[in-house]
RNA sequence: GGAGGUGUCGCCUAGUCGGCCUAUGGCGCCCGCCUGCUAAGCGGGUUUGGGACACAAAUCCCAUCGCGGGUUCGAAUCCCGCCACCUCCGCCA
């Protein structure tokens, strides 16, 4: 949810955000007029109450005639307080409801733009020259086979297209990830975190993937709950309605669990490999600040992103995404895209968002700073998706013979495994 | 899944056959007084949200006793639904 002051001090500053998203900017003012119907009410409301009130008091002390007397005229007014409130109650809700239409302001420096605008502000490493190595490039599905690591038609016998089995040298690949991003989790002061993939209503909502983004979201209609596509919605739900201490933040979390997406819309795109999937693992690092840290939080995020992926050797990009491509939490967003040798160009890998104070607003995460009591920001990034990364590796590492070469960062993991052989 | 119990302003707690509840007391915390210093003692303050006053402070108003409804002139208190926790039974990684 965005600030409602800065609706009503700054209504421009709200537009301009519509407007770079690509979204309603007639909405400010539809919402600037469900506020005045809103506290016009509730002030209607308010001032029956009060009356409504010195007359219980007076009623509490009388008897008799006067009593009498009392509760005849408060009955009257007593059905008018119902009916004021419950207009105030539903202006509330019409207005919330508005508000809640709202994307995250969207930082001013943000480059304008759809999806199809790439902002390429970092590129790291470079892609192997295959040709020149005498190599005809596989893609991840073909080595995966070749070596065993990955069955899709076993996936899909057992649950349907878009879902695979990681097999020996590729669940051996997970594990080994899953410990490496453990170990630099740690290094950098992250508490990891295992937290449910099946949530509430009101831990969905509050993350703001039940707007734009419902239709990508798995729900279990009998028990009114719902899988995650990321742990940043449990781990942002963690602290939801407490009121933390200044002094405890920022409080930096790197949670692992399972990431369930129905990828709706999306068929016919991707469909080879594990690319695309309804359900992957992932580490993913959340983080709660004050929000004047917030921008600088949102670059450690990213080196931290980029010195995961560096270590791996994966040649990669960094984008500075588009204004009209932000999810609505996002203030602004930096992904990271790998180079993808079978398609010659760069997918994306890992993605971080910076949510200002939008998902803490919604959840009510506060904190607590001496007398004022302010929301805090909260921002998410990708650490390793697991089966993007396999691709990566799968693909980058490879050799003539369909052999896969085991990043050396790994190989402690792996009892010092360096070549996964084709089979 | 079945039976019973519990849910109060950071923590503990009083209050449940309706109205002096504008929610009691203790702990903790904050401010002040006193005091060679500290402690003790004394006085005051201390839920959160919304709103009024052109900002701020102060003050005032409304809501808030797990959440949501209902009964009533009036609900922490009575009734209904939901949620969470505890105990026992059943089932089960």
């Amino acid at each position: 949810m965005i600030d409602p002051k800065l609706l009503r001090t700054d209504p421009d500053r709200v537009r301009r955000s519509q407007k770079a998203r690509g979204e309603s900017v007639a909405l400010v003012d539809e919402a600037l007029a469900a506020d005045e119907a809103r506290r016009s009410s509730i002030s209607a409301f308010e001032t029956a109450r009060a009356e409504q009130k010195s007359l219980g008091a007076r009623i509490a002390k009388a008897s008799g005639d006067e009593k009498a007397a009392l509760l005849a005229r408060t009955k009257e007014l007593s059905g008018r307080v119902k009916a004021l409130q419950a207009e105030a109650d539903e202006a509330d809700a019409a207005y919330t409801e508005v508000v809640k239409q709202f994307g995250n302001i969207v930082f001013e420096d943000v480059p304008a733009g759809g999806e199809d605008d790439l902002y390429v502000i970092d590129e790291v490493g470079s892609p192997r020259d295959f040709a020149a190595e005498g190599i005809e490039v596989k893609d991840h599905l073909d080595l995966g086979e070749g070596i065993g690591a990955i069955d899709m038609e076993r996936g899909a016998k057992v649950s349907g297209s878009r879902f695979y089995f990681l097999t020996g040298p590729g669940a051996l690949l997970e594990f080994a990830l899953i410990q490496f991003a453990l170990t630099k989790a740690l290094a950098w002061g992250l508490t990891p975190m295992i937290p449910p993939a099946l949530v509430n209503p009101e831990a969905m909502d509050g993350t703001g993937f039940l707007g734009q983004a419902a239709d990508d979201v798995y729900y279990l209609e009998r028990d009114n709950q719902y899988l995650v596509g990321t742990a940043e919605v449990p781990l942002a739900a963690y602290h939801s309605g407490e009121i933390l201490d200044a002094s405890e933040l920022p409080i930096r979390l790197a949670g692992f669990s399972p990431a369930y997406r129905r990828e709706a819309g999306s068929y016919g795109k991707d469909t080879r490999g594990i690319f695309r999937v309804h359900w992957f693992d992932k580490f993913e690092m959340f983080t709660y600040c004050r929000p004047e840290d917030a921008v600088a939080e949102h670059q450690r995020l990213l080196e931290q992103e980029k010195e995961f992926i560096t270590a791996l050797g994966i040649p990669f990009q960094v984008l500075d995404v588009a204004s009209g491509d932000l999810g609505a939490s996002a203030a602004r967003k930096y992904d990271c895209y790998g180079w993808v040798p079978s398609q010659g160009r760069y997918r994306e890998i890992t993605s971080t968002s910076n949510c200002t104070q939008f998902q803490a607003r919604r959840l009510g995460i506060r904190m607590r700073d001496g007398k004022t009591i302010e929301h805090v920001a909260t921002l998410n990034g990708t650490l390793c998706a697991m089966s993007r990364m396999i691709l990566m590796i799968l693909e980058n590492y490879q050799q003539a013979d369909g052999s896969v070469v085991v990043p050396e960062v790994l190989r402690p993991y792996l009892g010092g495994q360096e070549v996964f052989e084709a089979r």
